[in-house]
DNA sequence: CATGAATGAGGATTCATTCAT
DNA sequence: AATGAATGAATCCTCATTCAT
């Protein structure tokens, strides 16, 4: 009974190992699927029955893993957040100069849009808050949006602090001027078709941050 | 006779004035109302319903105005960005120190904003590449928003050859620049819920601009 | 007193002749622009606009002269239908052969539709019974039809009875018959264009009736 | 391993099978429903609501099968008449004297109808042009229409070279007439609301066309 | 669970008709 | 009585979601 019941057991995991597996090979398809057609389409013109096809896997199956068109959205979002956090993360926590780590973390997020594709430009783009986020993101989103903007205000802090920057300016209202010349860059970038030239321009963004636009 | 020929004559034509000023003041309610409604809930979720009930109107005669949901978002930018066009075009024209009148062109867009509300802020956030716009209205719209681009960098260009820039940024990079730092001021600000301070900040917009964050 | 009586009411009576003479023109004008155009279009595909434009007045000015657009196809189809049924009728009423008042008949019918257009036409083709009709026309249309028939059956039965005509059929039948074959050319000539050339081959269609498509 | 292969091969083969029917079956039940209230309400006003309840569907499957009210329209005409073409083609095939084959055409034609319904009686009284039709359909019907015509056209120029028919007269006049008495018949059998006494009728049509009215 | 067809609520648009001028 | 713009009921079609197999 017990070696019955132990073999059952394992035999049992092992099939939810192999199930898990592949729910989660299932879920990666969709996703992927999924930013390469709201990448292509924007939200409303990208058709569940569009995502299904990319996929390779039949409509209904999409509600298997996600509730709701709108579940696959966020879903997209939350996936590259995490792994965007992750490396700005690991970034930051280098230690060193905070300019240095600044400058490297444009240069991280610049990597991470070309590897996912049009889809994140474009949500970083809009701030993740474009048309359809805004209303039904908002909360979710904006605490990993949060999130990624106070590592780069905590860099801009710690340079302030160093005096590396101007005092006489809120650290946060730098970041945002950051951030601005940055989206810039990358709003152009996309308006280019999201050709593979976007990391090499870190530097550009990095000093017209520091220096300016004057003659001196 | 002559009289009431004239007299007749000049009747018609009172009750077609009157008539044209009505049709111009549905016209400018129901732009109005769709501004207002675009603005709050986003292209796809504002119905004709919606818009036709916050000016007041029945469905149909929204279609006696515009042919379309699409034409009614257009015909807001289009309105929109010829009144903003007119004003900066205004500023240019005036001559003086380039940098002068480029802060002032950063202050009229703001006052602009201010005034026009969140459908614009939020277009202009975006680029005018929103969700939705990005597959239907490029062509005209890429037109007039890089008519605004060109004033802009028109004064830039004025600017660098006065050897007031930088020479070693193309004109065009530092224009990518200024907008992107501009940008994400008014992204703040809608963030904020468009309180009546965006003109006041275009002063610290510009000196970041002018000159980096770098403490020197 | 009694002279301004008198002048007033002749004055009122004037003004009324004039008006009646007005309104009916306006009428004659709306029923010949529908004709047109429910002969171009078809009935649900011709609006209310085209017919009023056609007619060049406004929209609201055909519902002063017809109660809906459904009485305006009615009313085409009586203005015709009397012109033919008198036309018909005079031939019917010379006296003489059954057979050459029967062949007259024809052309008459032939001649009516060349003058009136592609509308009775096609009303005719359809039996009157088109799509649209026979849904809300029936009951009028059908009175009117038939007393047009009657007027041919009238003349077949005096040819039966005269021995002109083969006895082991029914008069009625026969003018099915005829009916059928005149239809045939009338379809014929609406495929073709509508040339002038009906009236011509009314001696044909009556050859054919009389005598079959045997040998013999 | 082959054997289960096999098995999963036969299964899902088996699935697709069903699938397939079920499809098939759907198909033919809303053409039948549709077939249906066309025929009894013409095409504007049946809607698609209509057709839906009476196919005991909901009013978004018919978009799974068809992409619009006109295709439904259209693939009535198609089915019908390539039944029609195939059951006429079979009879002008078996050869014998072409009369007793025009005759037997006919025959065809009238048990068509009287087992095919209301709906195509309207539409070949019509000739297939009817209000609507008229305007949408006209190149692909009229090919088989003409199609159709033409195994007539065909069997009577056998029958002219046999010299079984009058010499003159033009075999195609001769089938007009023909068709314009069958016509008649089916517009007067509609007329008496489809009864199901057309077949019987075609003896009396075709001595007609054949000998006339004439006495003798 | 995958499948893919059924579902039906929802919305843009049309146009006959009304009505204030 | 003409005008022509306002009206809003009516309808085709879409597509996210459900569910039987």
């Amino acid at each position: 009974m017990a070696t019955t019941t132990r073999r059952k057991g394992k035999t049992r995991s092992v099939r939810e190992a192999v199930r898990e597996e592949t729910r989660a090979a299932y879920r990666e398809a969709i996703l992927s699927a999924a930013s390469e057609v709201f990448g292509r389409l924007g939200f409303h013109d990208a058709k569940m029955a569009d995502i299904a096809a990319e996929a390779g896997v039949a409509a209904g199956t999409l509600y298997n893993y996600f509730s709701s068109k709108e579940e696959v959205f966020a879903s997209i979002l939350e996936r590259g957040q995490e792994q965007l956090f992750g490396a700005l993360a690991e970034v930051v926590a280098r230690g060193g100069d905070p300019l240095d780590r600044l400058q490297e973390v444009l240069r991280t997020l610049y990597g991470f849009l070309e590897r996912s594709g049009p889809f994140f430009a474009v949500y970083l783009r809009q701030g993740g808050l474009a048309e359809w986020t805004r209303q039904r993101l908002r909360e979710s989103e904006d605490r990993t949006f949060h999130r990624n903007l106070a590592l780069m205000e905590g860099l801009l802090r710690e340079a302030c602090e160093a005096g590396l920057l101007r005092g006489d300016r809120d650290p946060d209202e730098l970041g945002a001027v950051l951030a601005g010349i940055s989206d810039a860059q990358i709003f152009a970038w996309v308006r280019r078709g999201c050709p593979p030239d976007l990391t090499a321009r870190s530097a550009v963004v990095f000093d017209l941050f520091l220096h300016g636009a004057s003659r001196r």
